[in-house]
This record gives structure tokens, C-alpha cells and sequence, in this order.
DNA sequence: GTGAAAGCGCTAACAC
DNA sequence: GTGTTAGCGCTTTCAC
């Protein structure tokens, strides 16, 4: 067998009885408690090096009756937004010892409740969730059993740090009102309750604006169901001229449907998305996008994780911030006579 | 204060007390263990329900020596390739009852300690890891503290299961060589141990043919650092006329570097990637890429993860698969007199 | 069928 | 400075 035998890994009393000192003072030694002579730490760390020996930190959890992982609940790995915020997350977390659980949902089926069962099978000391997709309810009482901070969503008596949707929706729709359009549909989402605020915000304005809003749900929020969902719009009699969708990946489904279908973007059909992600910045794609600054959601976020995690009784945070419509290529105004 | 009291979570000794029984039933009848009349059971998962009793899954692993988790790498989460070996993954973990604990390379750095780190810290009884930088002997180092399964690389000793690379690359650059290119650049990434075959493959396929490698390793794997790189390559005085890149993302930061410079591709310069990536099949994109099926070679890898945990001493698995070139339109001959 | 007791690797008083 | 002891939530002999 080329795997090699695999000895149990040392613990706490082998490094002890090596350096002939009791178990509490490795204990001390690696967690830098007071009370232990500098001779004796080195010899501590000597012998724990030699052995291999390093802490079980679960095991130091269910000592300690205390839980000091962090879960990280994603709910699409494929979208952009999650990695930004799982970098903005880290980042707050840095500082501490915190290890990071991360939990990605399992499919975009309306419930993430695997991959939330995951996280507290873990032990996780609180979980950080983007996004929920589960009701406003049920999350409030998942908040019961560990500490929960929503991002990208305000969930009510939840530590909550998330963009300001319906302001986005609202640029993104003016953005297109301005130009002219007057069939403008939305492409939306599933209509879980954490992604009903841009779809209302959106509806909103178009009615303020005296015109009659056309919304879609996908199935689900990737691009192939956004291209479905469009093509069924771009099939219909009078055909929007623009379309603004929940997300990126909906967009660039929506432009290949209307490419499949032999309309081009935008002289035939405007776009907005939302995300700002990558690739929407490539040359030949240059959509116009809602971006809601995922990074600094997720450092945020985590910096909420600690707060609560070190007071558990500070009031509920509640953090908006405003996100920023960045015009590119992808909308102009409708075609004479269309 | 809206936050609830919470309540420490129910134990097995409370549920135990609750039917009044003693702790060791209660333990069987959750595992499902002969030895427990049905009545007894009943009673028990009423009142665990009752209690809202979920057991500890981590104090289970302490107390029976063994480890339940798997714990999975992945080297960089912006990577479509990633999110499909996740998936691959969890499909053929799907069946047991295993924990997934996933951990994301901090940055593209050529050292995956900190994620790696993590891993063992929660104790995971095996890892699968996609991709790892660090080099060879480190990688069987680390199998000799817990069981590795490697994934999208090969290394000798460890479980892998792979993609030909040297295959890919060769069918990458024989397509280029065949549409009549002579100044084929290769975009490597950094120079990482498992990060070679690809560009040595590259350079005998162009040598076979009489022609001259010209490689230039980028800073990392992301597509600003292809557009960075590949703004070098276009600059020179003999620019080539078809760049063949380590990833997609490199491939669609050269496509920008292109454009920048006033190129466009497939006219000006044909551009082959790897990946398959989503975004590669947009229309106008629609980037020439290698497809390394990484779901299957998620899946495989669950598999071989799942038949090292149940026999530690079976021989090491080695799998790779055959890649497939996907032509697309960002390859075309070169414009005449270049 | 059921339960008592020891132990997993570690922490945290408290005493020496 | 250092060691003793009890215990975290659970599993697992082994005896009743």
C-alpha cells in the first residue's frame, strides 16, 4: 500500500506526559493563558511540534459549552454576489480565530433547509445567511435556536445588513423610463419573501409613471430560466422594448433569448440587470447593472456576526446601504415607432 | 430586546429524563440501533420532538473516535469549474449522511495552508481538494495526517482523479495550428506542480509541429491578470496571432486586452480557453474552450472519498478523464500576410 | 430490553 | 507556577 499508516494524532496528554508536566499546562501554554513559565511553554511547543500535536478545536468547543465557528449559508455558488460577499465576510473575520463554515444551498428549490441543517449540525455559533430563501417566519425561527445575521435581506427582529432594493429597482426602471420605454417588464425572481421588495418597488414606478408594469417570475435565478421566461415575453404580441431583471444571470438569458430570437441588444431590446458582475463588464456584453456593493455587505455582515457574538443582548442591527446603477451598453432608446 | 431567550439547546440526558429512561436508549433508538422496543422509541422521538432535540453530530464524532465529516477544497470560488466539482461532489455524497464542510482558498496565492488549516481543525475525516497549489510533496505530507482525495490534478500517492490535460492542450493547440496560426502564445498561470502539464503539452505539441513556444506564466488565475499578461503578448513587435490560455477567465481577460488594443478576436487574434465556463457560450463571446466535464470529475472524486472512508487500505485510486475541445467562434484562421 | 460506567480531547474552577 | 477534578454531549462495552 503506497498510503502510508496513519498514526492517531497526538493530543494534549501525549505532549504532557513528554514534557512530564500535566495536561492543564499544554492547555495554558497553547491557549497563551497566564501562568505558565517561558521555560515550560517552549518546552511545550518543542514537544507538540515533535509529536504533531495540534488542538482539537471541537473538542475545546464542547469543553468550553461555547461555540466558536461561523456558518456561511450561500445560496448560489454560481452567482458572482455570493463570492463577493463570502470575500467581504472573511475579511471581517480575519482578525479573530473564528473558523468559517460555509454551507452552499443545494439547488434553488425554495428551501435551503439542508444546507442550514448542515451548518447547525456543525455547531456553528451563529450563522450568517445570503440569501435566505425561506419565508420571513421560518427564519425568525431559525434566529430562536443560533444567532442569525441576514445579508441582502432585511428580515424583521433579525440582524439584517442588505441593500437598498427598492431604490435599486427604482434607478433601473427610471433608467429605462427616461429613455423613452414604455413597455418595460420586469423578469422577477421566485417570489420568496426576501425578493418581493424589487419586483413592488419596480411596479411602483412604472404605475407613478402612468404605465402599466409586466412582471415575469423565472423558475428559478439562473440564466437558463431567464432566458425561457424571455423568450416567452419576447413572444408576445406587443413585446416590451426593455427588460429589467432580478439579477445578472437572468439578464444575459434574456439577451440570449432575444439574439436567438434575431433581435439584438440594445437597438431591439434594452437590458438592465442587477449584480454588476464580471462578466456584464466584458466587452460585447456591457450591461447596464444594479450594483449593491456585495463586498462590503458581507464585511459588514461579519463585523454584525462578532458584535452579536460578543453581546448577545445589543439591539438588533439594521444596516441599508444604497446601491449604484452603472449605465453601459446594453440600454438605449426604443426604435422609432416600436 | 427582540431577540428571544435562547434557551440552551435540549441534550440527550433531557430527553432521557423526559421519558425516563436512561441516556444510552435514547442514544440507540436516534442511531437506530437494535435493542430498543418500538414503543420506547416512539416515546423517545416524541418527546426529543417535544424538547426540540437535535443531537450533537460533533460530540457523536469525539465520542466515537472517528471523524464523519469530509471537508472540500476549492481553490477559487469565482471558478465556474469549482462550483461544478461542489456539485459533482454532492450528488455522490448525497446518499450518506456525511457532513460537506467546504473551505475556499483565501486568495490565489501558491499556498493553500489557511483553508487546508481550517479543515483539520473541524476535524474532518477526509479531504477533497480541487485545486491544490501547493506542491506534490507537501500534498502527501498532508494525506499522511488525513486521507486526500485530489481533484483536477495528479499526485503520486494520493487518491486523484483528473482530466488529461496533456490532452486538452494538445487538442487546443493542434486546432490553432491547423487553422493555419504559427505565433501561438500560451497564457500559463502561475508555476504551481500541478499547474505544468498543460503548458508543457502546449510546448511539444509546437515544437512536434516545427514551431517556436512562447509562454508567459500570469500573476494568478483571474481575468484581470490575463488582461494584464496578455496586453504584454499584444505589444510585442511579433505579436502572435492566437493566444491558448490555462482558464477561461485568462482567455476572457485577453479578449478585453484585445479589444482595448483595437483588435478584435477571431479576426485579429483567435482565442482558445479551458473551462467551458458558462460565460464562454454567450452570444457574442462565444470563446473556443476545452470542456473538462468538472461535474463527473466532482463525482468521482465523492466516490472515491466515500470508498477510501470505508477501506482505508484499498488500493489507491487513480482516474482521469478524456477532456473535449469545443469549437467555437473566437478561432479562426489567421488574416492574411500576418 | 435496559442501564451503569468509562472514556473521547479538551477546559475551567480550585487547590497546592 | 503547577496539578486535581469535574464535566461538555455523546458512544460503547458489559452486566442485569
Amino acid at each position: 500500500m503506497a498510503l502510508d499508516h496513519r498514526p492517531r494524532p497526538a493530543t494534549q496528554s501525549d505532549v504532557a506526559r513528554e514534557v512530564g508536566v500535566s495536561r492543564t499546562l499544554v492547555s495554558f501554554a497553547f491557549r497563551g493563558a497566564p501562568g505558565v513559565s517561558d521555560e515550560t511553554k517552549q518546552a511545550i511547543f518543542d514537544a507538540a511540534k515533535r509529536l504533531g500535536y495540534r488542538p482539537n478545536a471541537v473538542a475545546a468547543d464542547l469543553a468550553r459549552k461555547h461555540r466558536s465557528a461561523v456558518g456561511l449559508y450561500l445560496m448560489d455558488i454560481r452567482n458572482e454576489v455570493y463570492a463577493d460577499i463570502l470575500s467581504g465576510v472573511r475579511t471581517a473575520l480575519h482578525q479573530d480565530r473564528n473558523r468559517l463554515i460555509l454551507s452552499v444551498s443545494r439547488s434553488v428549490d425554495g428551501e435551503d433547509q439542508g444546507a442550514l441543517e448542515s451548518l447547525m449540525e456543525a455547531r456553528v455559533g451563529i450563522i450568517i445567511a445570503a440569501t435566505l430563501l425561506d419565508s420571513d417566519e421560518r427564519a425568525q425561527e431559525l434566529a430562536k435556536l443560533v444567532p442569525l445575521v441576514s445579508v441582502t435581506r432585511r428580515i424583521e427582529g433579525v440582524d439584517s445588513v442588505h441593500s437598498d432594493d427598492a431604490a435599486g429597482a427604482r434607478a433601473a426602471t427610471e433608467h429605462l423610463i427616461r429613455l423613452g420605454h414604455t413597455r418595460i417588464a420586469h423578469l422577477a425572481g421566485p417570489a420568496y419573501d426576501g425578493h418581493t421588495v424589487r419586483r413592488e418597488s419596480y411596479a411602483k414606478t412604472m404605475r407613478d409613471a402612468g404605465l402599466k408594469p409586466l412582471t415575469l417570475a423565472a423558475e428559478d435565478f439562473t440564466q437558463d430560466s431567464g432566458e425561457r421566461a424571455a423568450a416567452r415575453l419576447l413572444g408576445m404580441a406587443d413585446r416590451p422594448t426593455a427588460i429589467f431583471t432580478h439579477n445578472d444571470q437572468l439578464a444575459l438569458g434574456a439577451r440570449e433569448a432575444a439574439y436567438a430570437g434575431g433581435l439584438s441588444v440594445p437597438a431591439d431590446l434594452s437590458l438592465v440587470g442587477y449584480d454588476n458582475s464580471r462578466t456584464s463588464r466584458l466587452h460585447g456584453i456591457d450591461l447596464t447593472s444594479v450594483d449593491l456593493h456585495a463586498v462590503e455587505l458581507g464585511r459588514r455582515a461579519g463585523v454584525a456576526a462578532l458584535n452579536r457574538l460578543m453581546d448577545p443582548e445589543a439591539p438588533i442591527a439594521d444596516e441599508r446601504l444604497l446601491p449604484e446603477l452603472v449605465v453601459r451598453n446594453s440600454t438605449a432608446p426604443p426604435r422609432e415607432g416600436s
